[in-house]
DNA sequence: TTTGACCTTGCCATCGATGTCAGCCCCTAA
DNA sequence: TTAGGGGCTGACATCGATGGCAAGGTCAAA
C-alpha cells in the first residue's frame, strides 16, 4: 500500500511515517516511481511504534527494541538485550517519577508553609 | 552589585540572570554606564527563582507567582491567585506522574508478557 | 597608555517528535 | 490534454532553559 493509505489506516501522519523510516524504525519498499510501498505488516509495526512511543521510549531506544518485539531474532537469544534495555528505561522512569514527586512536595510546601 | 558578583554569589550564570530579567523574573537597575546593578534582595530572588524552577515550574508560571512569594502584594489578597496557580501546577504534576506510571506499567508489560 | 577583567547586546545551537511549506514528479479520470 | 490528488525531498519552525561566541564599551590597576 502507499503511504497515504498506511497513514489513514494507522492515524499517523505521512510526515511521521517518513520520519520513522528515517529513524530506522519502519521499512518501506520503493515502486518503479519512487513511491514507498508498505506491506500489511507495516500496520502492525506502526502500531507497535506508537505504543512504545506512548510508553515514553525514544525512537533511538525503539530502534533497538523493535527487532525483538517483532520476533525477528532467534528465540533463544530473544529478550537478553531487550530485557536490559527495557529495564534501564524502567529505572529511568522510576527516577523521573521520584523527581516529579520531590518537586511536587517542594511545591506543596509553598502552599502550606505560609 | 554587578552581574558577575550576583552570579558568583548565587551560582547562576550571568547568561541566565539576563535571561531571567528578559523573562520578567528579576529586576535590575542600570548604572551610568549600561551595567546592571542589583541590590541585596536580588540574591534572595534568584534563590527563589531557582527553587521554583527546581520544583518544575516554568518561567511563565514563576512570573505570576513571584510577586506573591516576595510579599509584594497586600496581605489580604495574598495567596488567592497564587494558590490557584500552584494548585493547577500540582494537578498537572499529578497528571504527569500518573502518565509516567501508566507508561511504566505498559513497558513492564513488554517484559513480563512474553 | 596599555592591559586585562568585566560588562553590553544579539545571534546561533541544543534536544526530539511533529507540523508545514515549496517545488517538483507521477498517475488517472474526464 | 488537462486538472487534481498522490507522492517525493529538503528545509525550516516549534518549545524552553541554557550554553557559547563575537564585536564592542568601560573601568581600574600597572
Amino acid at each position: 500500500m502507499l503511504i497515504g493509505e498506511l497513514s489513514r489506516r494507522t492515524g499517523v501522519s505521512a510526515r511521521l511515517l517518513r520520519y520513522y523510516e528515517a529513524q530506522g524504525l519502519l521499512d518501506a519498499g520503493r515502486g518503479t516511481n519512487g513511491y514507498r510501498s508498505y506491506d500489511e505488516d507495516a500496520v502492525v509495526t506502526v502500531r507497535q511504534i506508537r505504543a512504545l512511543l506512548g510508553a515514553g521510549l525514544s525512537t533511538e531506544v525503539i530502534r533497538e527494541v523493535l527487532p525483538c518485539v517483532r520476533g525477528e531474532r532467534p528465540e533463544f537469544e530473544w529478550c537478553a538485550e531487550l530485557w536490559d534495555v527495557l529495564n534501564g528505561e524502567l529505572a529511568a522512569m522510576d527516577a523521573r517519577i521520584d523527581d516529579l514527586r520531590r518537586s511536587r512536595g517542594a511545591l506543596a510546601g509553598f502552599l502550606t508553609r505560609p
